[in-house]
DNA sequence: ATATCTGCAAAGACTTTGCAACCGC
DNA sequence: GCGGTTGCAAAGTCTTTGCAGATAT
């Protein structure tokens, strides 16, 4: 997490922007995430401990921190955006529980190689991918699937 | 597509719904689409043709599509949603254009086959996965990547 | 006849932008 | 001191909802 403060630091530096208190709060509390937090979320983190910082400061700052290279920006269909730290050294994907909503992270070689010879096939040029799996997870799915109780998981809706 | 209309009218009837001249319109005019329409689009479609159909009963009657299996929902991180038809027998993913936009669809059983043997062995029950790989189509990557006039595809935006 | 629909306008959720005061460098 | 930054409020998207008049069954 320090490397990760360092490397925005010097990325603002080299692009002739300022390192504020702001910037350097939220980046903190950004880099102190397990994964996965909306703006609002993280603003709620940053604005719990330091009152003067507003939820457009997140935005604009999480936009930094992705052009810096060190957030990926998701969209799990819900309606807003959730952001993740970039540096992982590897690429990874997502399972999503629909019920939970927990989100786990896999990677997969094969599966990116195939990707690769789909792509060249089809004579495009990969730049990057999203692949999510949507399911129950463990604990969801044994609620769901036995008990006589909870005979949801499949409801109308 | 005599049948998707059919399929449609039968699930209105079936949930005590009205099979209305709009739905009508903005359900032909879906099922008329070759993939991937907005409800905006969609909107716009029925419209030209036929002047008194709001933009939010496109919206409601989509929704009705979707309930009715006919109509999948697909978020592909611009800011709106998609709709193509459900029917297909297959499912397949996609490639998106970052340059142009294009959709081009695949499928590949070899990647559903690795997908189920991960989910597996976390433990998930699998519903529906979403794979998607953004990049440059044959025409954009031939236009970015040798014209020296067209040097852009990685402009700082 | 009546419960469902439609379209308009308004509201909502999320994100971006305009602007005057503010603050790194 | 200058130019980037902040926070507020306002605007912008896309989508949903409230309501009175219209319509399918």
């Amino acid at each position: 997490m320090r490397d990760k403060l360092l490397q925005f630091r010097r990325y603002l530096n080299r692009a002739g922007l300022k390192a504020t208190r702001q910037r350097e709060l939220i980046a903190r509390a950004f880099f102190a995430t397990t994964a996965h937090v909306s703006a609002e979320g993280l603003y709620r983190r940053v604005g719990g401990r330091h009152p003067r910082i507003g939820l457009v400061t997140v935005y604009r700052t999480l936009k930094l921190l992705k052009n810096a290279g060190l957030a990926h920006e998701r969209q799990f269909g819900e309606g807003r955006a959730l952001f993740e730290h970039a540096s992982s050294e590897h690429h990874h994907d997502h399972i999503i529980c629909t019920e939970c909503g927990k989100i786990t992270e896999f990677e997969n070689y094969e599966i990116e190689a195939l990707q690769e010879q789909i792509v060249r096939r089809l004579g495009f040029l990969i730049q990057y991918h999203k692949l999510e799996l949507y399911g129950l997870c463990r604990d969801c799915s044994v609620g769901a699937g036995r008990g006589p109780g909870t005979v949801s998981a499949m409801g109308s809706r």
